[in-house]
RNA sequence: GCGAUCGUAGCUCAGUUGGUUAGAGCGCCGGUUUGUGGUACCGGAGGUCGUGGGUUCGAACCCCAUCGGUCGCCCCA
């Protein structure tokens, strides 16, 4: 029998790799508490129209990455290739609006039809948070800080920097994006082919173009700030006041745009170069429109999301914990024994091992490779019971150890 | 969708102009030694050389195709 391939750009992931993966999920759980987000849970698959129409059809993302296939049934679905889209959805069709503003926070798989390369899987994961009902700045900010603090308690924020701008209300971004489109046809011909693609597509994404024939033009490129309404500068001054008052770190990055349509004022990447060409760990933004699009009430809304895998990779590997204490039954006769010990041990919340298969002469080996805190070996010699117990680092203490050794039922 | 590069044992890799039964280390299994703070020695199992074609007397090695990994473009978290 052939065993079957898995799927290209998905992930077996286990041993130092997987912990880190654990570890950024674990201290995304204890910082979403600490912010009083709350947990919530989507479906993995939406109608296809839930993300069509929140991204944008000419979006890559929806024109050519999404997994979209037909049920039994006949209906369009689709394999969520991000979260906000749903989220909204959930928040519509459940009357969460009655919780408004609602801070909720999850994390999981997405699924996008992209070239798998470092950081970027088919099916990858992220962890995400969303303010809905807030249209204040202080929504912004506090969800900056939440990300801020996150990467500070992963350990992975030096070099790590927040480039924050804003897009201006929806009357701004088209002002500018018109005032784009009519610079850069100006010169199309000498664009690179994937700009003067982007132009009719995407013109905002010209900014972020790393062709050098597109460089040269882009210093004198018309700049958001001048298109920005006295009521959209007044936001984005708001939201940069308050992270200076929650002490947090940004820099102003007027060229950056986000690639999914709904977004509007404030637009933010946490960015790294120590993931090569994926150099976006964290991002997001405001999407003021979007509710609107899925048949919603009008409704101001902030969200972000980052990549695991990718924060996982800064975190760098990380060893899975030895265990407290390893039982090693070095005798088939002592089994039953080591047994009833290592229950014991793991009933008082003290993480143990055991040592019972294989060849006899073998197991003290293996046991000492587990590399614990303490070793308990119980043998037999001479029809006797010889038990040795010894603390490796000390880190556990021995004489609770002993009263749990001593309260063994069926001992020898 | 485009480009580059790689694919040999469970893992990391070697394999010299194409030339007998394809190797090493680690891991695994067994044995001897050691009542022990990752012991040493001996032995063993395990490979359709990613897959399919082609060239050749002969292919892990050369050619084509295909699948997959990696990295970049694009896109994005």
């Amino acid at each position: 029998m052939e065993t079957p391939q898995a799927i290209r750009g998905t992930q077996d992931i286990f041993g130092a790799e997987a912990e880190a993966f654990a570890h950024v999920v674990e201290t995304f759980e204890r910082v979403r508490k600490l912010y009083r987000f709350r947990h919530a849970e989507m479906p993995v698959f939406e109608k296809t129209a839930v993300f069509s129409r929140s991204l944008g059809e000419t979006t890559d993302v929806v024109s050519k990455e999404m997994y979209s296939f037909e049920d039994r049934g006949g209906d369009s679905l689709t394999l969520r290739p991000e979260f906000t889209a749903g989220i909204v959805r959930a928040y519509l069709t459940n009357g969460w609006q009655q919780h408004a503003p609602l801070k909720l926070a999850t994390h999981g798989p997405l699924f996008r039809y992209e070239r798998p390369q470092k950081g970027r899987y088919r099916q990858f994961h992220q962890i995400d948070a969303e303010i809905i009902g807030a249209g204040e700045p202080q929504a912004d900010v506090e969800l900056l800080a939440m990300a801020d603090q996150l990467l500070k308690e992963l350990g992975v924020s030096d070099g790590v920097t927040l480039m924050l701008n804003t897009l201006g209300d929806g009357a701004s971004r088209e002002a500018w994006r018109s005032a784009l489109v009519e610079y850069f046809r100006a010169v199309r011909g000498e664009l690179s082919e994937d700009s003067q693609e982007r132009l009719e597509k995407n013109p905002l994404r010209i900014l972020d173009s790393k062709d050098a024939r597109d460089k040269a033009f882009l210093g004198d490129a018309p700049k958001i700030d001048d298109f920005l309404s006295g009521e959209a500068q007044d936001f984005f001054g708001k939201v940069t006041s308050g992270l200076d008052a929650a002490g947090v770190e940004w820099t102003r990055a007027p060229a950056l745009v986000r690639g999914l349509d709904y977004y509007r004022h404030t637009a933010f990447e946490f960015v790294t170069d120590r993931l090569g060409a994926q150099g976006t760990v964290l991002g997001g933004g405001r999407y003021d429109g979007l509710i609107e699009t899925l048949g919603g009430a009008p409704t101001p809304a902030v969200g972000w999301a980052a990549g695991i895998e990718r924060l996982a990779m800064l975190v760098g590997e990380r060893s899975e914990a030895a265990p407290e204490v390893v039982v090693v039954a070095e005798n088939v006769e002592r089994e039953a024994d080591a047994l009833a010990l290592v229950s014991r041990l793991r009933q008082s919340g003290i993480s143990a091992e055991i040592v019972a298969t294989g060849s006899p002469r073998k197991r003290f080996d293996r046991a000492k490779k587990l590399n614990p805190d303490f070793l308990f070996s119980l043998d037999i010699r001479d029809g006797r019971p010889t038990d040795t117990a010894k603390p490796l680092t000390g880190k556990v203490a021995s004489d609770e150890l002993q009263a749990i050794y001593d309260s063994r039922p069926n001992q020898l």
